[in-house]
DNA sequence: GTCTATATTGTGATAGAC
DNA sequence: GTCTATCACAATATAGAC
Protein backbone atom coordinates (compact mmCIF):
# COMPACT_ATOMS: atom_id res chain seq x y z
CA UNK A 1 0.00 0.00 0.00
CA UNK A 2 1.23 3.34 -0.52
CA UNK A 3 0.01 4.64 3.16
CA UNK A 4 3.88 3.72 4.36
CA UNK A 5 5.12 6.65 2.20
CA UNK A 6 6.23 9.28 5.30
CA UNK A 7 4.39 11.96 6.15
CA UNK A 8 7.05 14.47 4.79
CA UNK A 9 7.09 12.56 1.53
CA UNK A 10 3.33 12.87 2.12
CA UNK A 11 2.86 16.61 2.38
CA UNK A 12 5.53 17.23 -0.41
CA UNK A 13 2.95 15.37 -3.20
CA UNK A 14 -0.09 16.72 -1.74
CA UNK A 15 1.40 20.60 -1.88
CA UNK A 16 2.14 19.61 -5.61
CA UNK A 17 -1.03 18.54 -6.08
CA UNK A 18 -2.78 21.88 -4.49
CA UNK A 19 0.36 24.69 -6.25
CA UNK A 20 0.09 23.23 -9.75
CA UNK A 21 -3.45 23.62 -9.65
CA UNK A 22 -4.21 26.79 -7.95
CA UNK A 23 -0.72 28.70 -7.83
CA UNK A 24 0.90 29.74 -4.74
CA UNK A 25 -1.39 32.32 -4.13
CA UNK A 26 -4.72 30.64 -4.58
CA UNK A 27 -3.11 27.65 -2.70
CA UNK A 28 -4.83 26.85 0.61
CA UNK A 29 -2.59 25.12 3.45
CA UNK A 30 -6.10 23.97 4.64
CA UNK A 31 -6.34 21.88 1.15
CA UNK A 32 -2.52 20.15 0.90
CA UNK A 33 -3.35 19.54 4.55
CA UNK A 34 -6.69 17.69 3.43
CA UNK A 35 -5.18 16.46 0.54
CA UNK A 36 -2.19 14.85 2.52
CA UNK A 37 -4.57 12.97 5.22
CA UNK A 38 -2.93 15.29 8.17
CA UNK A 39 -3.09 18.10 10.34
CA UNK A 40 -3.03 21.87 9.44
CA UNK A 41 0.29 22.23 11.65
CA UNK A 42 2.01 19.74 11.07
CA UNK A 43 2.63 21.46 7.75
CA UNK A 44 4.39 24.12 9.62
CA UNK A 45 6.31 21.23 11.44
CA UNK A 46 7.65 20.05 9.10
CA UNK A 47 8.28 23.27 6.81
CA UNK A 48 8.50 26.38 8.58
CA UNK A 49 5.94 28.24 6.32
CA UNK A 50 3.91 28.40 2.81
CA UNK A 51 6.25 30.17 1.36
CA UNK A 52 9.73 27.29 1.82
CA UNK A 53 7.14 24.73 0.98
CA UNK A 54 6.14 26.82 -2.07
CA UNK A 55 9.88 26.86 -2.90
CA UNK A 56 10.24 23.12 -2.52
CA UNK A 57 7.49 22.61 -4.93
CA UNK A 58 8.55 25.26 -7.46
CA UNK A 59 11.98 23.95 -7.55
CA UNK A 60 10.96 20.13 -7.77
CA UNK A 61 8.60 21.56 -10.95
CA UNK A 62 11.53 23.32 -12.87
CA UNK A 63 14.11 20.47 -12.15
CA UNK A 64 11.87 17.89 -13.49
CA UNK A 65 10.35 20.30 -17.04
CA UNK A 66 13.53 21.40 -17.84
CA UNK A 67 15.97 19.16 -18.26
CA UNK A 68 14.03 16.83 -19.95
CA UNK A 69 14.08 18.65 -22.82
CA UNK A 70 17.70 17.87 -23.22
CA UNK A 71 19.30 14.12 -22.86
CA UNK A 72 17.44 13.29 -26.51
CA UNK A 73 19.73 15.31 -28.30
CA UNK A 74 23.00 14.05 -26.03
CA UNK A 75 22.97 11.04 -28.06
CA UNK A 76 24.46 10.41 -31.63
CA UNK A 77 21.10 10.00 -33.70
CA UNK A 78 20.14 11.78 -37.05
CA UNK A 79 18.79 15.30 -35.66
CA UNK A 80 15.44 13.90 -37.70
CA UNK A 81 15.31 11.02 -35.27
CA UNK A 82 16.21 12.91 -32.28
CA UNK A 83 13.42 15.16 -32.82
CA UNK A 84 10.93 12.42 -33.67
CA UNK A 85 11.99 10.73 -30.44
CA UNK A 86 12.21 14.30 -28.50
CA UNK A 87 8.47 15.52 -29.47
CA UNK A 88 6.40 11.82 -28.41
CA UNK A 89 8.41 11.55 -25.12
CA UNK A 90 8.02 15.23 -24.46
CA UNK A 91 4.43 15.51 -25.02
CA UNK A 92 4.18 11.99 -23.01
CA UNK A 93 5.63 13.89 -20.61
CA UNK A 94 3.35 16.88 -20.70
CA UNK A 95 0.30 14.41 -20.82
CA UNK A 96 0.50 13.46 -17.54
CA UNK A 97 2.04 16.53 -15.61
CA UNK A 98 -0.14 18.68 -17.91
CA UNK A 99 -0.34 21.36 -15.18
CA UNK A 100 3.03 21.98 -14.88
CA UNK A 101 4.41 23.97 -17.34
CA UNK A 102 1.39 26.77 -16.59
CA UNK A 103 2.37 26.84 -13.08
CA UNK A 104 6.34 27.39 -13.13
CA UNK A 105 5.11 30.13 -15.92
CA UNK A 106 2.32 31.80 -14.30
CA UNK A 107 4.34 32.00 -10.98
CA UNK A 108 7.51 33.31 -12.86
CA UNK A 109 5.47 36.20 -14.70
CA UNK A 110 3.49 36.60 -11.35
CA UNK A 111 6.87 37.26 -9.28
CA UNK A 112 10.07 37.16 -10.92
CA UNK A 113 11.78 38.70 -8.27
CA UNK A 114 10.98 36.18 -5.68
CA UNK A 115 11.56 33.11 -8.27
CA UNK A 116 14.33 34.13 -10.51
CA UNK A 117 17.16 33.22 -7.90
CA UNK A 118 15.72 29.80 -7.95
CA UNK A 119 16.01 29.36 -11.81
CA UNK A 120 19.34 30.28 -11.15
CA UNK A 121 20.39 27.28 -9.70
CA UNK A 122 19.34 25.66 -12.61
CA UNK A 123 22.59 24.42 -14.95
CA UNK A 124 21.47 23.33 -17.85
CA UNK A 125 23.36 23.31 -21.30
CA UNK A 126 21.78 23.52 -24.70
CA UNK A 127 24.54 25.13 -26.45
CA UNK A 128 25.90 21.74 -27.81
CA UNK A 129 22.00 21.47 -29.18
CA UNK A 130 22.50 24.42 -31.41
CA UNK A 131 25.86 23.97 -32.51
CA UNK A 132 24.24 20.64 -34.07
CA UNK A 133 21.12 22.67 -35.59
CA UNK A 134 23.58 25.23 -37.03
CA UNK A 135 26.51 22.34 -38.14
CA UNK A 136 23.12 20.49 -40.28
CA UNK A 137 22.79 24.32 -41.46
CA UNK A 138 25.92 25.06 -42.98
CA UNK A 139 26.29 21.62 -44.61
CA UNK A 140 23.49 22.14 -46.03
CA UNK A 141 21.22 19.61 -45.11
CA UNK A 142 18.63 21.84 -43.49
CA UNK A 143 16.76 24.94 -44.42
CA UNK A 144 18.65 28.02 -43.14
CA UNK A 145 17.08 28.86 -39.44
CA UNK A 146 18.46 30.01 -36.27
CA UNK A 147 18.95 26.99 -33.83
CA UNK A 148 17.26 28.80 -31.16
CA UNK A 149 14.38 29.46 -32.74
CA UNK A 150 13.97 26.08 -34.59
CA UNK A 151 14.14 24.84 -30.47
CA UNK A 152 11.65 27.39 -29.25
CA UNK A 153 9.21 26.26 -32.29
CA UNK A 154 9.28 22.67 -31.31
CA UNK A 155 8.46 23.40 -27.91
CA UNK A 156 6.03 25.59 -28.58
CA UNK A 157 4.17 23.15 -30.42
CA UNK A 158 4.55 21.01 -27.76
CA UNK A 159 3.49 22.96 -24.78
CA UNK A 160 0.92 24.98 -25.79
CA UNK A 161 -1.90 22.59 -26.84
CA UNK A 162 -1.71 21.23 -23.59
CA UNK A 163 -1.63 24.36 -21.23
CA UNK A 164 -4.45 25.58 -23.59
CA UNK A 165 -6.84 22.98 -23.27
CA UNK A 166 -9.22 25.12 -21.45
CA UNK A 167 -9.85 27.69 -23.89
CA UNK A 168 -9.11 25.80 -26.89
CA UNK A 169 -10.90 22.84 -26.52
CA UNK A 170 -14.23 24.77 -26.40
CA UNK A 171 -13.76 25.85 -30.02
CA UNK A 172 -11.76 23.11 -31.32
CA UNK A 173 -13.75 20.54 -30.47
CA UNK A 174 -17.29 20.02 -30.49
CA UNK A 175 -19.34 19.56 -27.72
CA UNK A 176 -16.50 20.20 -25.74
CA UNK A 177 -16.13 16.47 -25.50
CA UNK A 178 -13.14 15.57 -22.99
CA UNK A 179 -11.54 12.60 -24.70
CA UNK A 180 -12.11 14.15 -28.30
CA UNK A 181 -8.97 16.73 -26.88
CA UNK A 182 -7.31 14.21 -25.77
CA UNK A 183 -7.36 12.18 -29.23
CA UNK A 184 -6.10 15.32 -30.53
CA UNK A 185 -3.19 16.08 -28.15
CA UNK A 186 -2.33 11.61 -29.46
CA UNK A 187 -1.90 12.66 -32.75
CA UNK A 188 0.16 15.60 -32.21
CA UNK A 189 2.79 13.13 -31.07
CA UNK A 190 3.26 11.95 -35.32
CA UNK A 191 2.48 15.07 -36.42
CA UNK A 192 4.77 17.73 -34.88
CA UNK A 193 7.61 16.19 -35.78
CA UNK A 194 6.56 15.69 -39.50
CA UNK A 195 5.60 19.64 -39.24
CA UNK A 196 8.98 20.14 -38.00
CA UNK A 197 10.53 18.26 -40.35
CA UNK A 198 8.62 18.75 -43.36
CA UNK A 199 9.67 22.99 -42.74
CA UNK A 200 13.06 22.56 -41.99
CA UNK A 201 14.51 19.47 -44.72
CA UNK A 202 15.84 20.30 -47.91
CA UNK B 1 -4.03 64.87 -20.09
CA UNK B 2 -5.52 61.73 -19.39
CA UNK B 3 -6.60 62.22 -15.90
CA UNK B 4 -10.19 63.61 -17.95
CA UNK B 5 -11.42 59.94 -18.18
CA UNK B 6 -13.66 58.99 -15.65
CA UNK B 7 -13.17 57.29 -12.25
CA UNK B 8 -15.02 53.82 -13.64
CA UNK B 9 -12.65 53.51 -16.70
CA UNK B 10 -9.72 54.45 -13.87
CA UNK B 11 -10.57 51.33 -11.97
CA UNK B 12 -11.32 49.30 -15.38
CA UNK B 13 -7.43 49.88 -16.38
CA UNK B 14 -6.26 49.64 -13.05
CA UNK B 15 -7.84 46.28 -12.32
CA UNK B 16 -6.83 45.01 -16.08
CA UNK B 17 -3.22 45.67 -15.17
CA UNK B 18 -3.45 43.94 -11.69
CA UNK B 19 -5.27 41.00 -12.44
CA UNK B 20 -3.47 40.35 -15.31
CA UNK B 21 -0.21 40.16 -13.82
CA UNK B 22 -1.22 38.57 -10.69
CA UNK B 23 -4.28 36.69 -11.45
CA UNK B 24 -7.36 36.79 -9.22
CA UNK B 25 -5.79 34.79 -6.23
CA UNK B 26 -2.90 37.24 -6.41
CA UNK B 27 -4.85 40.74 -7.04
CA UNK B 28 -5.37 42.58 -4.15
CA UNK B 29 -7.64 45.39 -3.93
CA UNK B 30 -5.26 47.45 -2.31
CA UNK B 31 -3.09 47.56 -5.44
CA UNK B 32 -5.80 48.03 -7.66
CA UNK B 33 -6.93 51.09 -5.38
CA UNK B 34 -3.23 52.20 -5.45
CA UNK B 35 -3.23 51.88 -9.17
CA UNK B 36 -6.08 54.02 -10.41
CA UNK B 37 -5.02 56.60 -7.40
CA UNK B 38 -8.54 56.02 -5.52
CA UNK B 39 -9.32 54.88 -2.46
CA UNK B 40 -10.25 50.98 -1.72
CA UNK B 41 -14.21 51.67 -1.03
CA UNK B 42 -14.70 53.34 -3.67
CA UNK B 43 -13.76 50.19 -5.88
CA UNK B 44 -16.97 48.69 -4.25
CA UNK B 45 -19.19 51.86 -4.61
CA UNK B 46 -18.81 51.09 -8.13
CA UNK B 47 -18.21 47.39 -8.51
CA UNK B 48 -19.85 45.37 -5.81
CA UNK B 49 -17.39 43.38 -5.22
CA UNK B 50 -13.99 41.83 -6.27
CA UNK B 51 -15.09 39.03 -8.36
CA UNK B 52 -17.54 41.45 -10.07
CA UNK B 53 -14.75 43.25 -10.82
CA UNK B 54 -12.88 40.32 -12.08
CA UNK B 55 -15.69 38.78 -13.97
CA UNK B 56 -15.44 41.93 -16.30
CA UNK B 57 -11.59 42.20 -16.57
CA UNK B 58 -11.63 38.80 -17.38
CA UNK B 59 -14.60 38.80 -19.90
CA UNK B 60 -12.94 41.94 -21.80
CA UNK B 61 -9.78 40.17 -22.03
CA UNK B 62 -11.31 37.11 -23.37
CA UNK B 63 -13.23 39.08 -25.73
CA UNK B 64 -10.11 41.22 -27.26
CA UNK B 65 -7.68 38.36 -27.62
CA UNK B 66 -10.38 35.18 -29.44
CA UNK B 67 -11.80 37.39 -31.76
CA UNK B 68 -8.28 38.70 -33.36
CA UNK B 69 -7.63 35.29 -34.17
CA UNK B 70 -10.62 35.44 -36.87
CA UNK B 71 -10.82 38.55 -39.21
CA UNK B 72 -8.34 38.21 -41.14
CA UNK B 73 -9.02 35.05 -42.43
CA UNK B 74 -12.64 37.00 -43.55
CA UNK B 75 -10.97 38.22 -46.58
CA UNK B 76 -10.57 36.84 -49.69
CA UNK B 77 -6.54 36.89 -49.69
CA UNK B 78 -4.67 33.93 -50.82
CA UNK B 79 -4.07 31.37 -47.73
CA UNK B 80 -0.56 32.18 -47.47
CA UNK B 81 -0.78 35.56 -47.28
CA UNK B 82 -3.34 35.45 -44.64
CA UNK B 83 -0.90 33.82 -43.13
CA UNK B 84 2.05 35.46 -43.07
CA UNK B 85 -0.89 38.78 -42.28
CA UNK B 86 -2.19 36.96 -39.17
CA UNK B 87 1.05 35.99 -37.58
CA UNK B 88 2.54 39.88 -38.05
CA UNK B 89 -0.68 41.11 -36.46
CA UNK B 90 -1.08 38.52 -33.54
CA UNK B 91 2.45 38.28 -32.60
CA UNK B 92 2.33 42.51 -32.65
CA UNK B 93 -1.03 41.92 -30.78
CA UNK B 94 0.44 39.76 -27.85
CA UNK B 95 3.32 42.34 -27.94
CA UNK B 96 1.57 44.80 -26.41
CA UNK B 97 -0.75 42.51 -24.34
CA UNK B 98 2.45 39.66 -22.77
CA UNK B 99 0.27 38.92 -19.72
CA UNK B 100 -2.64 38.59 -21.50
CA UNK B 101 -2.90 35.14 -22.63
CA UNK B 102 -1.11 33.49 -19.97
CA UNK B 103 -4.00 35.42 -17.47
CA UNK B 104 -7.20 34.19 -19.48
CA UNK B 105 -5.24 30.44 -19.52
CA UNK B 106 -4.66 30.44 -15.54
CA UNK B 107 -7.48 31.61 -14.59
CA UNK B 108 -9.63 29.12 -17.20
CA UNK B 109 -6.87 26.30 -15.62
CA UNK B 110 -7.15 27.45 -11.97
CA UNK B 111 -11.35 27.78 -11.60
CA UNK B 112 -12.73 26.12 -14.98
CA UNK B 113 -16.22 25.76 -13.23
CA UNK B 114 -16.38 30.28 -11.79
CA UNK B 115 -15.30 30.48 -15.57
CA UNK B 116 -16.87 28.01 -18.08
CA UNK B 117 -20.12 30.06 -18.61
CA UNK B 118 -18.21 33.16 -19.26
CA UNK B 119 -16.49 31.42 -21.78
CA UNK B 120 -20.19 30.37 -22.97
CA UNK B 121 -21.18 33.31 -24.35
CA UNK B 122 -18.24 34.40 -26.89
CA UNK B 123 -19.63 33.40 -30.35
CA UNK B 124 -16.78 32.75 -32.72
CA UNK B 125 -16.75 30.89 -35.72
CA UNK B 126 -13.60 29.22 -37.21
CA UNK B 127 -15.45 26.91 -39.27
CA UNK B 128 -15.12 28.85 -42.31
CA UNK B 129 -11.40 29.42 -41.76
CA UNK B 130 -11.38 25.24 -41.38
CA UNK B 131 -13.25 25.09 -44.92
CA UNK B 132 -10.99 26.91 -46.79
CA UNK B 133 -7.70 24.76 -45.26
CA UNK B 134 -9.50 21.95 -46.24
CA UNK B 135 -10.30 23.21 -49.58
CA UNK B 136 -6.50 23.53 -50.28
CA UNK B 137 -5.83 20.12 -49.04
CA UNK B 138 -8.36 18.70 -51.34
CA UNK B 139 -7.21 20.38 -54.19
CA UNK B 140 -3.50 19.04 -53.61
CA UNK B 141 -2.01 23.01 -53.04
CA UNK B 142 -1.15 22.19 -49.27
CA UNK B 143 0.36 18.74 -48.10
CA UNK B 144 -2.53 16.95 -45.65
CA UNK B 145 -3.00 18.17 -42.40
CA UNK B 146 -6.06 18.77 -40.26
CA UNK B 147 -7.61 22.43 -40.28
CA UNK B 148 -7.58 22.60 -36.13
CA UNK B 149 -4.26 20.86 -36.05
CA UNK B 150 -2.67 23.49 -38.49
CA UNK B 151 -4.51 26.31 -36.86
CA UNK B 152 -3.30 25.04 -33.49
CA UNK B 153 0.21 25.01 -35.01
CA UNK B 154 0.00 28.90 -36.09
CA UNK B 155 -1.41 30.29 -32.54
CA UNK B 156 1.11 27.93 -31.07
CA UNK B 157 3.69 29.31 -32.51
CA UNK B 158 3.08 32.99 -31.91
CA UNK B 159 1.66 32.54 -28.26
CA UNK B 160 3.88 30.21 -26.77
CA UNK B 161 7.18 32.23 -26.52
CA UNK B 162 5.42 35.58 -24.96
CA UNK B 163 4.29 33.67 -22.34
CA UNK B 164 7.17 31.41 -21.86
CA UNK B 165 9.59 34.84 -21.95
CA UNK B 166 10.55 34.45 -18.07
CA UNK B 167 11.64 30.95 -18.08
CA UNK B 168 13.08 30.83 -21.49
CA UNK B 169 14.65 34.16 -21.66
CA UNK B 170 17.17 32.69 -19.12
CA UNK B 171 18.34 29.80 -21.28
CA UNK B 172 17.68 31.54 -24.92
CA UNK B 173 19.25 34.72 -24.13
CA UNK B 174 22.99 35.09 -22.81
CA UNK B 175 22.76 36.95 -19.15
CA UNK B 176 18.88 37.40 -19.73
CA UNK B 177 19.40 40.54 -21.18
CA UNK B 178 15.91 41.95 -21.82
CA UNK B 179 16.45 43.58 -24.98
CA UNK B 180 17.22 40.48 -26.95
CA UNK B 181 13.97 38.88 -25.95
CA UNK B 182 12.35 41.45 -27.71
CA UNK B 183 14.74 41.15 -30.36
CA UNK B 184 14.23 37.06 -30.72
CA UNK B 185 10.49 38.30 -30.68
CA UNK B 186 10.49 40.53 -33.69
CA UNK B 187 12.20 38.07 -35.84
CA UNK B 188 9.46 35.65 -35.44
CA UNK B 189 7.31 38.09 -37.02
CA UNK B 190 8.71 37.15 -40.20
CA UNK B 191 10.39 33.56 -39.29
CA UNK B 192 6.98 31.21 -38.03
CA UNK B 193 5.05 32.12 -41.50
CA UNK B 194 7.71 31.13 -43.40
CA UNK B 195 8.10 28.39 -41.17
CA UNK B 196 4.28 27.14 -41.39
CA UNK B 197 4.26 27.65 -45.15
CA UNK B 198 7.44 26.02 -45.13
CA UNK B 199 6.38 23.09 -43.86
CA UNK B 200 2.40 22.62 -45.71
CA UNK B 201 3.71 24.00 -49.54
CA UNK B 202 3.57 21.61 -51.96
C1' DG C 1 5.15 13.50 15.75
C1' DT C 2 0.53 14.69 15.91
C1' DC C 3 -3.25 16.92 17.62
C1' DT C 4 -6.54 21.07 19.54
C1' DA C 5 -6.86 25.64 20.59
C1' DT C 6 -5.51 30.21 19.84
C1' DA C 7 -2.93 34.11 18.34
C1' DT C 8 -1.88 37.23 14.49
C1' DT C 9 -2.19 39.18 10.36
C1' DG C 10 -4.08 40.21 5.84
C1' DT C 11 -7.90 41.46 3.08
C1' DG C 12 -12.58 41.99 1.23
C1' DA C 13 -16.41 44.56 2.47
C1' DT C 14 -19.46 48.05 4.96
C1' DA C 15 -20.91 52.37 7.73
C1' DG C 16 -21.12 56.90 7.93
C1' DA C 17 -19.18 61.75 7.64
C1' DC C 18 -18.45 65.20 4.19
C1' DG D 1 -18.71 60.56 -5.34
C1' DT D 2 -15.03 60.25 -2.29
C1' DC D 3 -12.97 59.73 1.93
C1' DT D 4 -11.74 57.64 6.98
C1' DA D 5 -12.63 54.31 10.17
C1' DT D 6 -14.00 49.87 11.19
C1' DC D 7 -15.93 45.26 10.77
C1' DA D 8 -15.82 40.39 9.79
C1' DC D 9 -13.73 36.67 8.32
C1' DA D 10 -10.29 33.91 6.14
C1' DA D 11 -5.73 32.12 6.30
C1' DT D 12 -1.04 31.70 8.04
C1' DA D 13 1.36 30.71 11.96
C1' DT D 14 2.32 29.45 16.89
C1' DA D 15 1.62 27.44 21.79
C1' DG D 16 1.10 23.73 24.35
C1' DA D 17 -1.06 19.18 25.66
C1' DC D 18 -0.49 14.36 24.71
Amino acid sequence: MKEDINTEEKIIKAAKKVFLRHGMAGARMQDIADEAGINKSLLHYYFRSKEKLFSIVFQKAVNDSIPKIVHVFATDAHLFDKIRIFVREYLEFIGNNPYLPMFVMHELASRPEHLQELLDTIKIDIDFIAKEIQNEVDRGNIKPIKPVQLMMNIISLCVFPVIAKPMMSKFFVPDNQEDLYARFLEERKQLVADFVINSIKN
